[in-house]
DNA sequence: GCGTTTTATCTTGACGTCGAGATACTCTAG
DNA sequence: CTAGAGTATCTCGACGTCAAGATAAAACGC
């Protein structure tokens, strides 16, 4: 059984029989397979009426724990986003009572993105679908295979981890 | 050892113990690789003064092969963007003299999108470049692990590919 | 042959992101 | 106490992508 990548490997082996392609073996399936991941993962929100950059605000909030308030900064850490780009996710969300901005208390500088209750409810049923969905994609796999290829994963992102703590 | 993936997961668990959180152990690490490795491709083509998408499109009609000729159709589908997209992109690799845009001479509403020599000899050198730096990310895998992991995506892609042919 | 449908490409406007810079506040050394 | 360095957030302009629509040519059915 060949997949996409199989077709690609081999287009490259015929044209540069001189380079070692191996790696694509695993790294372009990485990729591929996280953008068809990004696109189901839009279909899973949709149904809640969530953008992918929508939920991923307000997952950061949700799984932060009561009272799901975090600073701009702390966001952009946990969603990798630059600071011009939360400013404006953070902007569209309190636009749609998703989030509130309050000031800090404790820095005149800095301000506080709390989620509201209809924020909480809309990720949280969100998360829920997307997990579903998500067990349906792995369901081929047993439970042996996940967790081999969970730890090798781990792995391969380790050293990006580390680059920036 | 942990990693940030094993972070978010033990922070959804204390949220939400109500929901199983394991898929996210595979999904998520393929997310969050893929994402680190589209900044390793791009500091990897900066070097040879190639963007990404500049890549994606060399090297589509690198791996044609000879005479390195694709109609815009046949390139939005080995790239995956859309139509507008694809006449921005050979625009601008046309002004860098990276490709060339002929007519078509068997329907005169096709073009065909050439590789200028220019062209291939920057894509040749990324590629091997590319393919470098990949070969270190996986240095700490061994090979029969590489193997294992490379069937089991391509397991968990196959249904994507199948959806559209 | 002639009108309809399909195919191939390009055009356009809206959108989200980035990166550099601006602004306002806090912290630290002396 | 203050000058200078550091930090937090926002502003702005440029960029690449997408989706929908426009245009032109080819293929098909009758």
């Amino acid at each position: 059984m060949e997949d996409e990548v199989d077709r690609l490997i081999e287009a490259w082996r015929r044209e540069r029989p001189d380079l070692d392609v191996a790696p694509m073996e695993v790294l372009s399936r990485v990729s591929r397979l996280a953008r068809h991941l990004d696109r189901a993962r839009s279909q899973a929100f949709d149904t809640h009426g969530l953008e992918s950059w929508e939920f991923d605000v307000l997952a950061a909030l949700r799984r932060a724990g009561a009272p799901y308030k975090l600073s701009p900064g702390k966001l952009l850490k946990e969603t990798l986003v630059t600071s011009g780009t939360m400013t404006n996710r953070v902007d569209r969300l309190a636009a749609r009572g998703l989030v509130e901005r309050l000031p800090d208390p404790t820095d005149r500088r800095g301000v506080l993105v709390q989620l509201t209750p209809a924020g909480r409810d809309s990720v949280d049923a969100a998360m829920a679908d997307l997990l579903t969905h998500e067990r349906a994609l792995l369901g081929s796999l047993s439970e042996r295979d996940q967790q081999k290829i969970a730890r090798v994963l781990r792995e391969l992102v380790r050293p990006f981890d580390l680059e920036k703590g």
